[in-house]
DNA sequence: CTTGAAATTAGATTTATTCTTATTATTGCA
DNA sequence: TGCAATAATAAGAATAAATCTAATTTCAAG
């Protein structure tokens, strides 16, 4: 565990968000100005193999990365994008019971619009 | 409906697989030396915001694009990269009970290990 | 202190996708 | 039919995310 690899995993520990390897560059310059994007992604990315952080692709958007607490979905709101973390505990083995196979993983997006958005509407920002 | 369109729409009809814009440029090129990548993507992303087609994001791979019959997920092999529909009929409104809240839309990937990976393990070609 | 392996840096490169501008096709209307 | 207005396309330049390369640095072990 390098210092590098340590502060992208605390950048993302510490926030709240999703961020994309362009944010995590720019909070770990501050920290530590010498360190290179391809080190970003060379970390992000054996993180990611490793199972410690994922990768998110959500459209329109680049890829973000995500801390990994515990398993679980996104809802993205088609109005203002927003994204939010939900749990749907049994999903996964309810689509391995209707498949009737065994499955690896899986990676749901559910698209809705935002109660915010529902009382007023607004694009992306 | 151009001409052009009508031809990058009758490419997905006619495909059993997922195309990329590569592809399908490719194929349209056959029929229609003169279109461009431009007017594929153009028209790929004018049909996937009317809901025509959908784009369709699978990680380390160019977007592709798939055409729509009725709503189906995706079911891929991590060992071989291979991708088959399913269709998870009650999904949806199982998501929406869960949430409590209605739903525009979702997608979901479903990673696993195929039958033939399982008998002939091989890394993704 | 050396050595060697592994990680990092810096920046060039790649590649999918989008943008721009000029051109072409299509439509509505006199 | 002719002509203006509109929309779509073609071609290729531009963009940006992500990867790759090669040189440099770090760091642990002897």
């Amino acid at each position: 565990m390098t210092k590098q690899r340590e502060l992208i995993l605390s950048i993302l520990k510490q926030s709240d968000r999703h961020l994309t390897a362009d944010e995590i560059f720019f909070l770990a310059k501050l920290k530590m100005p010498s360190i290179a994007m391809a080190t970003i992604y060379n970390n992000l990315n054996a993180m990611n193999e490793a199972g410690m952080v994922k990768r998110l692709h959500i459209d329109g958007v680049a890829d973000c990365f995500d801390k990994i607490i515990e398993p679980h979905d996104h809802l993205l709101c088609d109005r203002c994008g927003k994204i939010t973390d939900i749990h749907l505990p049994t999903l996964a083995s309810s689509i391995e019971a209707s498949l009737g196979t065994e499955i690896e993983d899986y990676e749901l997006t559910v698209h809705h619009i935002c109660p915010e958005c529902r009382r007023a509407p607004r694009r992306r920002q």
